[in-house]
DNA sequence: CGCCACTGCTGAATCGAATCAGCCGCATCA
DNA sequence: TGATGCGGCTGATTCGATTCAGCAGTGGCG
């Protein structure tokens, strides 16, 4: 306020210049400044120059500064294999970003692509730059193993689960998705009940658990799986298996589909078909992604909850009394015009 | 190596103890590993004395340290309002978080979701840590001014321009696409060329854009555009649009639609109508999403080149000799089978 | 012989906040 | 009256790197 006028370029304000402004030491100052008033019985009169200080100044701490002192850095990495460029997992980092901004903290992110040695880089990188913690998140749902470079910092897995369960990790509640997508089915009346889109690979987790689901709602009604399509997760496939399927002569009134993309190709292959949806066959399936809306009749789908896990994945990791383990997190049902009525 | 083998949390190594290791002092040890050794005239040997204690003792440079000194904390912000939790917009993080890497940089992510309050904040907290520079993104191309909260900072636009065109800039080639979009279909022989799809918003500038491309592609073989279909770009308005369109009696050999999704809906409004892609009807469309390979048959479509936007604004950032300026990257077609052959 | 230039290196200050160990003045109590 | 405690505050050090200013030693030159 005096000294800094006459200068042409104004150096940024730092503490002390506020400690000055205010009439106290610098170290009164940082103890307000850190809510440690209280403790340190500052005179709340004191308190309220020194804010005025800060607020006239316009003071911004020095986060290197800080950080140094502390080894805290306020920064939380968030470590990928593709969720960024990918169609909809992308909502994780929404949801991480949100959170971290909550808890005055900041996202870092780096992608791996799924190479092991970028991986390895940009795990280091984070080290390195003492983050507060790490998640460590997934596309597609499943067990992995928590990388070396991880073992020595506070980590959370997100939309994946170590092979213990120990670890803190947030998934989808897919065996809950499971229940719910037979249950629209069975709601409608529906029981004659086909899955499409086995899980290829077997460290997911996705596939399996959504079976788990729609079988134990099947049998809560004491109906059985009419039967399965296998067929990897993708619209093509999902053409592909469906008409494979129907060319061979089946029909089903309700096919649960492992995911959005499957459910499109099941779309495509029911219309050259000539079948229609729902009034010919019902389908439920599972992500509500935006394609689920796009399809014509809108596709029920059971959500995943993407922005909410990314949010709770950072919640996590930055709360120090989480006990780790799994926490699964709700999919809701989407409902789309894709389901027979009563 | 000597002091610390006995102690048993094992004290992180700073470059004092490289120096040691190295019998040099701290500021030899800095200059080598700051590149300076040349220039401070370090003998070779005493160089790889420095390295050699540096690999032994695995030292890693205390980041915050650094920062605190040379006030450049190799770091850039990247604000969005909605491309990560975005269909495929997201790519740009990928490329903006890989030539980060490149140039040993790591990205901070700030989503504002278009609320203006957040983003200021996100714009504080970035310029309070200190950035290196603003990756300043939105999910559609248009105009924009910058924030007021950037203006000290170095920034670039990512996918959007400022009124004047001053500021470094990268966004797609809309024209060179569109001009690519008409050259599909007169190269197939359609010359009957309706665009589907105006652009809604002002600011906007992928739309006007396509269109001049298109107009100019055209007149170039002198055919002039038979028409434009208004509509929002979406999957339903693109369906309902053309439906109408298509129930005032019109028709077209060749449809550009200005996006994937509004193609989908067409695809959607002509099935219904019983015209068949490419048979009836060539389209071609804007994006490359995944959406158009998804599509039966699969959709023609202009890439946007996501993934080098978002490297290339990165790489512009930290570039010193960057004049600033709009830099157009190039949209490639991803051929599918939505144009009829020859 | 004295001066200079050059090579090869180092001591100490600095960045800005956090924090430990006290210090002063006053009230209380035996 | 002296010891004790407490409220309210501060001086000095520390975090780990960067960097300015400068210092020995050697060789060349007039």
């Amino acid at each position: 306020m005096d000294e800094g006028r006459s200068v042409v370029k104004t150096r940024r304000v730092v503490l002390s210049d506020v400690a000055a402004e205010a009439g106290v030491s610098t170290t009164t100052a940082s103890y307000i400044l850190n809510g440690r008033a209280d403790e340190m019985r500052i005179a709340t009169e004191t308190e309220e120059r020194v804010r005025a200080a800060v607020a006239r100044l316009g003071y911004r701490p020095n986060r290197s500064a800080r950080s140094l002192r502390t080894r805290r850095t306020a920064t939380v990495g968030l470590i990928s294999d593709q969720i960024a460029g990918e169609q909809y997992g992308s909502s994780m980092l929404t949801g991480a970003s949100l959170a971290a901004r909550e808890l005055d903290h900041v996202v870092v992110m780096g992608e791996s692509g799924g190479d092991p040695e970028l991986e390895r880089l940009l795990i280091d990188e984070m080290v390195e730059r003492e983050v507060d913690g790490v998640v460590y998140a997934t596309r597609t749902a499943r067990t992995v193993h928590l990388p070396d470079g991880l073992r020595g910092t506070r980590a959370v897995l997100l939309n994946c689960e170590d092979p213990d369960r120990t670890l803190p990790a947030v998934v989808p509640d897919d065996e809950g998705g499971g229940r719910a997508a037979a249950s629209v089915l069975l709601d409608a009346g529906v029981e004659d009940v086909w899955v499409v889109g086995e899980d290829p690979t077997p460290e997911a987790t996705a596939g399996p658990r959504r079976m788990w689901g729609v079988r134990a709602a099947l049998a809560a009604r004491g109906v059985a799986l009419a039967g399965i399509v296998p067929c990897d997760w993708s619209v093509n496939e999902g053409f592909e298996a469906t008409s494979r399927w129907l060319s061979d002569g089946n029909r089903a009134a309700g096919l649960v589909c492992m995911n959005d993309r499957i459910a499109m190709g099941a779309y495509q292959a029911l219309a050259e078909a000539g079948l229609r949806v729902p009034d010919d066959v019902s389908i439920v399936s599972f992500d509500g992604s935006s394609l689920a809306g796009w399809l014509r009749p809108a596709l029920t789908s059971v959500e995943l909850p993407f922005t909410d896990l990314g949010a709770h994945a950072v919640r996590r990791l930055l709360d120090p009394t989480d006990e780790g383990g799994t926490v699964f997190l709700p999919m809701v049902v989407r409902h789309g015009g894709s389901v027979r009525s009563g």
